[in-house]
DNA sequence: TGACGAACCTAACAAGCGTTAGGTAGGTTG
DNA sequence: CAACCTACCTAACGCTTGTTAGGTTCGTCA
């Protein structure tokens, strides 16, 4: 039974390779031999399908990001502006979390190993970032017409925050189905816990020692 | 003016460049000759104080948890269990942030820097994690007591993502003060933003295209 | 005064790193 | 058939890495 690895070949399969890599272990705590060792070939060979590492690592963080636009596009192209909000941001977070979780070692490499990239790698994605950060702005200010822009935008980096921290705890082959998750997060971020269990909200819930 | 670090001497300054470090360029992105050039002194001499670069890294994140759990403590020994749900989330989220942005950088070295870490520090360091989660389990279970396990962890989880997804972004010198970061994160962890602009929670309050 | 330890230095080590040059096997195309 | 391309390999390069051994400086304390 091939792993995804080792169904692909050539230069996809190299990327495969790095990507699960710098998913764990980082930009720099990754070597290429240790990526060539992966796709099965030599580290020498490497350059045949990319200029240098950090050109191989570029490649991974800009497929992570196609594959997050590619989600959030194809939910705003399936979903009407007349749903209800629930029900839209359900679908854009369920969109993001399987970008992460469905499509590949990709976005969770760009997830985990971005942060901690060198400065020069990290500015050539920026750009790209960026985008994806200006999608979601815009359906903020579609789905909250009301709210401040800067008060908005915390509301976004909070959001953002849950839904990426997901990778480090989260197991797509767990008991717990992606669907739920993304529901458990949107509601989180819609209604908070309070509403949850008791419709009171914000004081004195508990006077249990 | 000197900086934290050049205040300091001896071991105790190796620690504080090295959590810098660490904290931008994660653990094997950082070199020793780095650390010991932040720190005043050659390469070799780091090893006067630690026996390995490993037992450095242990000890930065040991002392970045450490932080941690006191701000915890101080904020239970500070509040009563009859206050307001929302005022003691408040204090125990801006004990954490406050641990992250004020008390050097050990503790957001810890939070950017432990994923990626080889496998054998990680495992060092886990029980101390753990022990930090704990707390914040019983701190919820005493809250929320109606609420089931299951449901309670992936809140927490969420709230942590959120929480800790702030070092990527957030300035603590700049124009937003910790206390509005900290109090908008508790709000939001509790009443969604739905209850800030709208009392009609989730469902169809945008019909603008 | 002299012994001692803490804090640091210099100089080097083996191993591993990213990278390169040049070569080979096999398929495709004129 | 010859030319060429793609996909790899081998073998090495210069450099950096964590680490070590052996020395120096300097304050403390008997």
């Amino acid at each position: 039974m091939p792993t995804d690895v080792e169904r692909t070949t050539g230069r996809r399969r190299v990327l495969d390779a790095a990507a699960e890599l710098f998913v764990r272990q980082g930009y720099a705590g990754t070597t290429l031999r240790q990526i060539a060792a992966a796709a099965g070939i030599k580290a020498g060979s490497v350059y045949h399908h990319f200029a240098s590492k950090e050109e191989l690592f570029v490649a991974v963080l800009h497929d992570g990001i196609a594959v997050m636009v590619y989600a959030f596009d194809a939910t705003v192209a399936d979903s009407l502006a007349t749903d209800p909000v629930d029900v839209r941001l359900t679908a854009h977070v369920r969109a993001h979390l399987g970008a992460v979780f469905e499509h590949g070692p990709y976005t969770t490499a760009h997830v985990t190993s971005f942060f901690n990239a060198p400065p020069e790698v990290r500015a050539t994605v920026v750009p790209e970032r960026d985008d994806y950060e200006l999608k979601w702005a815009e359906l903020f200010e579609q789905m909250f017409p009301g709210v401040d822009a800067h008060s908005l935008r915390l509301r976004r980096l909070i959001l953002f925050g849950a839904m990426n921290a997901t990778v480090e705890w989260f197991d797509p082959h767990g008991k717990l189905p992606l669907d739920e998750l993304a529901s458990t997060i949107s509601d989180q971020f819609l209604n908070g816990v309070t509403h949850h269990y008791d419709h009171a909200p914000t004081t004195h819930m508990s006077s249990t020692l």
